[in-house]
DNA sequence: TTATATCGGACTAATTAAGTCGTATATATG
DNA sequence: CATATATACGACTTAATTAGTCCGATATAA
């Protein structure tokens, strides 16, 4: 219960691999799906979508591949979370602005409130915890 | 992503019914699926757990059903996971004593940390947060 | 021109979560 | 004491989600 996605752990993974390899110029996303272990094809979607988001930046043809583009200090686990189109969502019935097809029991529902504050502190959580962070805490 | 198990939603709804119809005597599982519209099978199971956990009370046989057993300040959402046999667990390698079967990159692994901090402040989210508290938002 | 990369959508497999079924046991009531 | 109505509990099936794969296209350094 309560999982985060793989691609979000894999992004991390593959974020902080990219930065203390910087010095290498661009990194393959082959080298680091063979250096991290992370499947292939799936990192690749990753590393395209962060690159979307301008957290990386991507070279293409030979000797191509990736390299930091944000600072660590604004790469939030948020960012890459909503880079990866995941989203925090604790219930079905939890979204902006939720009708009778979200909530099985819109009117009558009493976990939008309380869950609701739970998910907003779980927010805050996730977007106050950086790259830098993480990074630094190894 | 970050989804809490249906059966702890369903959970929290029932300990609210049975507790707002308390003065009805024991609630049958029936009476509780009709008026939440929650599959009766489903609801039987996690009743059943509940009341394992002495969060509410059997009597068997016509007219049987639950009542609460316990105070309503006493029932964190924590309790409610843990009496589910649900557990707050962001990553497969967020657990007690992970070794490298929990952890596909175990020694390297720069998740468990930061990630493992996160997880501490969510638990603490839903185990502050009583039935009482979730009846009065309401 | 060729080998090596990213790009991007469609598809499949695996895992997990949700829901169902069957049978046994308990008990109030006519 | 028979019957209807409930819980008890494990096994099973189905649905939904998540993870992973495949394929063809484009870009580019050597």
């Amino acid at each position: 219960m309560l999982k985060i996605a793989k691609s979000v752990e894999y992004a991390i993974l593959a974020v902080k691999y990219i930065h203390e390899n910087s010095h290498k110029g661009s990194i393959s996303t082959k080298e680091i799906s063979n250096e991290l272990n992370i499947p292939f094809d799936l990192l690749a979607k990753i590393l395209q979508k962060l690159m979307k988001e301008q957290i990386i930046q991507s070279k293409q043809g030979t000797r191509g591949g990736y390299s930091m583009k944000s600072k660590l200090s604004e790469v939030s686990i948020t960012k890459l979370i909503e880079a990866l189109d995941q989203k925090i969502q604790l219930t079905d019935c939890m979204v902006q602005n939720p009708s009778a097809s979200d909530c099985g029991r819109f009117d009558t529902c009493c976990l939008r409130g309380p869950l609701g504050q739970i998910q907003d502190k779980i927010n805050l959580l996730f977007s106050n915890t950086t790259m830098e962070e993480i990074i630094q805490s190894n």
